[in-house]
DNA sequence: TCATTAATCGAAG
DNA sequence: CTTCGATTAATGA
C-alpha cells in the first residue's frame, strides 16, 4: 500500500526515523497505528521455540506493513524491526479508519493491496511446501522479482543476504548458499560476485 | 589496520 | 538437510 504522504499527515500522520535493529513493534503489541516507509527497510519475524529466527516479509519503500491487523482487534502476531536506517510514517489507527471512511477510493486499493498480499502468500505458501530447497529458493526468487518490474532476463538483482534468503525459506544458510550453486549450474540463475542475478 | 558481519567449505550426523 | 568448525572476503570505524 502506498498512500499520499501529505494525505496522511493531514490525518495526524507523523514522520519517524528508525536505526538499524530498531524495534518498532513487538509480537502481542497492540496494533495502534497504520504504517508506511519512505526510506529504508524493515522485516517482519518471529522465533521458533529453538531461537531460530523466521522471517515473514522484508518490506522496502512505499510499502506498508501490520496493515491488514488494522480491521482487526487482534495483537501483532510478529515483530518488526529495521534492517537499516529508516524512516516510517505513522498515522494512528483511528485516524487510518476515518480516512479510509472519507475516501472511498483508498478502501478499494486497499483491498486490490491485501488481495495480492494474499495470493503471493499463497504462492510462497505453495512453494515452501517442497521438500526441495531449490523450489523453495525458487519460490522466493519469483516473488521478489514480482515486485520489481524489470523486463530482461536475469539482470533482477536479489537485495537480501543469503542469511535473509535462508531465513524467509526456513532453511540453513549453507543450504541456501549450495542450493544457489546449483541453480547456478542449472542456468537458472547468475551470480556475480556474490550477487544473485534472476 | 582492527573488528564485525557475511559468505563459503568440508566433514559428520 | 543440519550442525560444527574454520577460513576467507567484504565493510566500516
Amino acid at each position: 500500500m502506498n498512500i499520499d504522504q501529505q494525505l496522511l499527515r493531514s490525518f495526524g500522520g507523523d514522520t519517524r526515523s528508525y536505526k538499524a535493529k530498531d524495534t518498532i513493534f513487538k509480537e502481542g503489541d497492540h496494533v495502534q497505528y497504520y504504517f508506511q516507509i519512505v526510506k529504508g527497510k524493515i522485516k517482519l519475524n518471529t522465533y521458533d521455540e529453538e531461537g531460530r529466527e523466521f522471517i515473514h516479509n522484508i518490506l522496502g519503500i512505499n510499502q506498508s506493513f501490520g496493515d491488514s491487523l488494522l480491521f482487526l482487534e487482534k495483537r501483532y502476531p510478529v515483530n518488526a524491526v529495521c534492517l537499516e536506517l529508516s524512516e516510517l510514517i505513522r498515522v494512528p489507527k483511528n485516524n487510518f479508519l476515518d480516512m479510509i471512511r472519507k475516501h472511498p477510493d483508498l478502501s478499494l486499493s486497499m483491498n486490490a493491496c491485501l488481495s495480492q498480499r494474499i495470493y503471493f502468500k499463497v504462492l510462497m505458501m505453495k512453494s515452501m511446501s517442497s521438500q526441495n530447497p531449490e523450489s523453495r529458493l525458487k519460490g522466493l526468487l519469483d516473488y521478489l522479482k514480482s515486485y520489481h518490474d524489470g523486463d530482461c532476463i536475469q539482470c533482477f538483482p536479489v537485495e537480501l543476504t543469503r542469511q535473509q534468503m535462508a531465513n524467509l525459506v526456513g532453511l540453513r544458510v549453507e543450504t541456501v548458499i549450495r542450493a544457489l550453486k546449483k541453480m547456478e549450474k542449472k542456468g537458472e540463475i547468475r551470480i556475480k560476485n556474490r550477487k544473485i542475478l534472476y
